[in-house]
DNA sequence: CAATTCACTTGCATTTTGCAACCTAAAATC
DNA sequence: GATTTTAGGTTGCAAAATGCAAGTGAATTG
């Protein structure tokens, strides 16, 4: 059932693209960590267009990896994902993938964020650890999309008061 | 010629992971900048295996995204391969990823070179820039062999004086 | 000028991916 | 309480990517 190859070397680099040296595996962790998914369909939806099936084996490669656990709800028939320790500690991986994204490939993120993010990376990386922590599901960062971002103002670490 | 599929989205994560979202970009990335990496033939040697098919496609894959350049040689028939900036600027992305492979999967790499990097992230990335711009091809770090490494003291920051 | 080195290409079998359709079980709705 | 909807997947199949071994052609060494 599982597709994953061979191993090739014992070094960290080489072991952590093992496990998530693929167009889909970071996406999906990316999708738990910073916007608020939570469900399959979530992941489906996403609007990077994941097929079902690769969707379902990345999972189950996710958790067999230790990177995400299956949380039944009371509802029978949802099931919710969740990082593990070891998930949430790819935050500065995806953090930094993030900006050098940002900074060198022609996206759709808003230059003032991205500025913030990495004049506070520290605090962004608490923040999102902190979510994790709570469940705090609000998304960290909106999906990028219209250039006047309407929803809630995101991530900046300065402005940090108790929610609601 | 270029396999590379679609693009998904714009939003920057997923951009840097159709660049290089594979087993195999970032692990050619990491031998041009830690270790001395600079010809077909070290990389081909990497002990990783990969194919001779997949690395020049990769490299050219690589160099279309402005990753690395070729550079002829006085020699006519070796070629050079160097990060450009844009290349360099992974040099983050990567560091977290060794971090957390070195911390959650069960690698080769030492534990001391791992908590003194951690300790000094900023003189890592400082040394791994300069070692760019010098063109100095002497390897940051060792290929994680034996425990009681006895290549050259790497890495570290705090001990830097002159070279030679 | 023969052998070697280097940087690849080519062919071919195997694996992985993408896509659409289908399935099962549990809510919701009527 | 039958039907529809929702959630979370499987299954089948064609297309693409990968791994492996062998080959190519230019430059360099002996």
């Amino acid at each position: 059932m599982g597709p994953m190859p061979a191993r090739r070397s014992r070094c960290p680099v080489s072991m952590s693209l093992d496990l998530l040296g693929d167009r889909w595996s970071l996406l999906i962790v990316r999708d738990l960590m910073v916007r608020g998914y939570r469900t399959f369909r979530e992941f489906q939806r996403s609007g990077e267009g994941i097929a079902t099936n690769i969707l379902a084996e990345r999972l189950h490669r996710l958790e067999a990896g230790g990177i995400v656990v299956r949380e039944p709800t009371g509802d029978g028939r949802s099931t919710h994902y969740r990082l593990t320790q070891k998930g949430i500690a790819l935050a500065p991986v995806l953090l930094e993938l993030l900006l050098w994204g940002a900074h060198h490939e022609d996206s759709d993120a808003p230059c003032a964020i991205i500025e913030q993010m990495e004049q506070n990376r520290a605090a962004v990386l608490a923040e999102t650890y902190r979510r994790w922590k709570d469940r705090d599901p609000t998304p960290l960062l909106p999906p990028f999309r219209s250039p006047t971002a309407p929803a809630a103002a995101p991530a900046a670490a300065s402005n940090r008061r108790k929610s609601k």
